[in-house]
DNA sequence: CCACTATTGAGATTTGGGTTTCGATAAGGG
DNA sequence: CCCTTATCGAAACCCAAATCTCAATAGTGG
């Protein structure tokens, strides 16, 4: 039977938050922020359970350690800042890929990632 | 100075007729094709010393290896085959990207990614 | 409130990509 | 055709991310 625990449950909220993806080592920050010594095996075991249930999804970016954000949301891409290498998210999607696709590929899903200075790196 | 070794060559001209971005391993095992017992120590070695060369250029996809590429094409992204693992290139892009930008931030670069089914894996 | 057992924290261990070491080999300038 | 030394192959090693082990702790059904 799947139990609620305090560190569960900060976990989930920290990802709440958040409102960008989180790397396992960002994870564990803000859930330390919650829950005082939270250990990072329990980072890694609880992004596993609530991955399983449904509650988030791993964001992968090109040479990057995945990041993971909460599930069910529309259809976005990501925009990775060079300078303080956190990830946004991005709306919309610049769509019509069939006219790319190779002749003969079947084309299911894809990713998009754009690169350069977050607003807040873009100021400082 | 730079030597002109059979390993090398046999890995520049791996590269060059793969048509498409490889991985150290599979690198690896299209240079044991012409010369065999090649040792992976090699491949890295050269990868590293043709990179800084300029010869070839790394492709870097999400939760994926690196795969290197030899360089100089014109602007391209790539195709992942979930069956066959191979990346291929794309041609084209599908542009306008400062419109899905998010207000504030500075975009700089992008890179894309397809998936599917690739065209050996479709028919087969 | 109890007892059962899922979960935790700490640290050991594994994993996988990549690098280094070292004696042997072979480019290639002179 | 030598001699110097860049490069090689094999195996040991490195490193960070991720997983596992195990005794202690704490949800939770009854």
């Amino acid at each position: 039977m799947q139990r609620e625990t305090r560190q569960r449950r900060a976990i989930r909220e920290a990802l709440e938050s958040a409102g960008h993806p989180l790397s396992p080592r960002e994870l564990h920050e803000a859930a330390q922020g919650r829950v005082k010594g939270i250990g990072i095996a329990t980072i890694y075991r609880n992004i596993k359970a609530l991955h399983d249930d449904g509650f988030l999804v791993p964001v992968e970016l090109p040479g990057e350690p995945p990041r993971y954000e909460v599930a069910g949301k529309d259809h976005h891409h990501h925009f990775h800042c060079r300078r303080c290498d956190r990830v946004f998210e991005v709306e919309g999607c610049p769509g019509n890929l069939t006219a790319v696709t190779p002749r003969g590929f079947k084309l299911e899903r894809h990713e998009f990632v754009l690169y350069g200075l977050c607003q807040f790196c873009v100021a400082a």
